[in-house]
DNA sequence: GTCTATACATTGATAGAC
DNA sequence: GTCTATCAATGTATAGAC
């Protein structure tokens, strides 16, 4: 619903509230910079003003998406306090919480994903230029430690990160797809998400099959 | 790599295996007739003959890869003579192979996830046209039946398929994402893919975490 | 079935007045 | 900083000869 000109916010910041909405809906290329000046109620020439160009104002968009998560996310990671079970789960529960109230990210994400990641690399030196402490061997070495003091089962930290991620990330990517073949209703599928850290935390706690015998 | 005009096949399927990979690589909307018709060595007006437009082509093309993967999966899902770990390990190492062996598949999918899925009601009626038993509900009656035999521990059904599918798909999704934040290689990537199924199969088995007392 | 030629709309981008 | 006016390039799609 492209609402025409609401004189909200200035002009930079509102060119990049509608651009962050097209890009996410159609992607780099199926976005237009026309329908992104209307939406922000400029002319088309302010985005070449305020940005460079149409790739300029993308990396933009998608840098300041990907700071605001990892910002909000990352001290989760490095927390100590709490037990590792908790800290796992609210890593989770994190990024399950975040995709649920920021729609736009997730499109954004997997506009990019689409089509190779080819401006990542631009992107994520932006990122690391905002969110310091963002160093993800420090995660894995957490995770290590955690095994090795017995805490965790033995195993590839990174393999660790990559369940707890794919668990928790990948429904809301493919959303359309399981509504779809699922024969799933929006509501229907809105009631299996509300159940998924649940069911997440139940996995990671018990594995999926009844035990027969113990180690 | 746009390969001119190597003559194998006739020119629909020439069109076919063109258009396929344009789309996988820019999506619909980035896509280009022209580089199709360049690519199969033909004239453009025959994208127009042979299909009625982008759009159909684009359908086409969608519909002909899922038949392919659903055709070839979901017999895994149905077969009942080996034991549900192994029937689940199965489906799991179906999907990885698959994915694995079709980088083309993988970016289509995630393209049309991108846009969210417009055309995948389209899409699913020709796929159900032609892979007769695809029934999903059959699927979650099996594994229900399972949870009552007690082989399965107690839950919902969608979730049990959702961690299998999450488990599986993600890292093929995530891949450019993970490869930049994580500082991976191409080769580094490969070699966590390589050791994937025996993670998932491990966290199947045994959840995450050490385990103290039995119940 | 396949091609040439072209219609027609839309695109990203810029020059220059205010 | 913001706008008008405009450009060259490129987009999808079609008409019509062969």
């Amino acid at each position: 619903m492209p609402r025409p000109a609401d004189q909200t916010g200035d002009t930079r910041t509102r060119i990049m509230e509608a651009a962050s909405s097209h890009f996410a809906e159609r992607g780099f290329d199926g976005a237009r910079t026309q329908a992104i000046a209307d939406e922000a109620g400029v002319n088309k020439a302010m985005l070449y003003y305020h940005f460079r160009d149409k790739e300029h104002l993308y990396i933009e968009i998608l840098s300041n998406n990907l700071i605001e998560i990892f910002s909000q996310i990352f001290p989760t990671f490095l927390q100590q306090e709490l037990p590792v079970r908790e800290r796992l789960l609210r890593i989770a529960a994190a990024y399950h919480l975040f995709l649920s109230t920021h729609p736009q990210l997730r499109a954004l994400i997997l506009q990019e994903l689409a089509v190779g990641g080819p401006r990542l690399g631009d992107v994520l030196e932006k990122v690391k230029g905002s969110v310091p402490g963002l160093d993800i061997e420090q995660v894995f070495m957490g995770i290590r430690s955690l095994m090795d003091s017995g805490e965790l089962r033995q195993g590839d930290p990174r393999q660790v990160l990559l369940h707890l991620l794919s668990l928790t990330i990948f429904p809301f990517f493919a959303r359309p797809l399981l509504e779809t073949i699922w024969g799933l209703s929006p509501p229907e599928f809105e009631e299996v998400m509300k159940d998924r850290p649940a069911a997440v935390a139940d996995l990671l706690d018990q594995g999926l099959f009844t035990r027969q015998e113990v180690r």
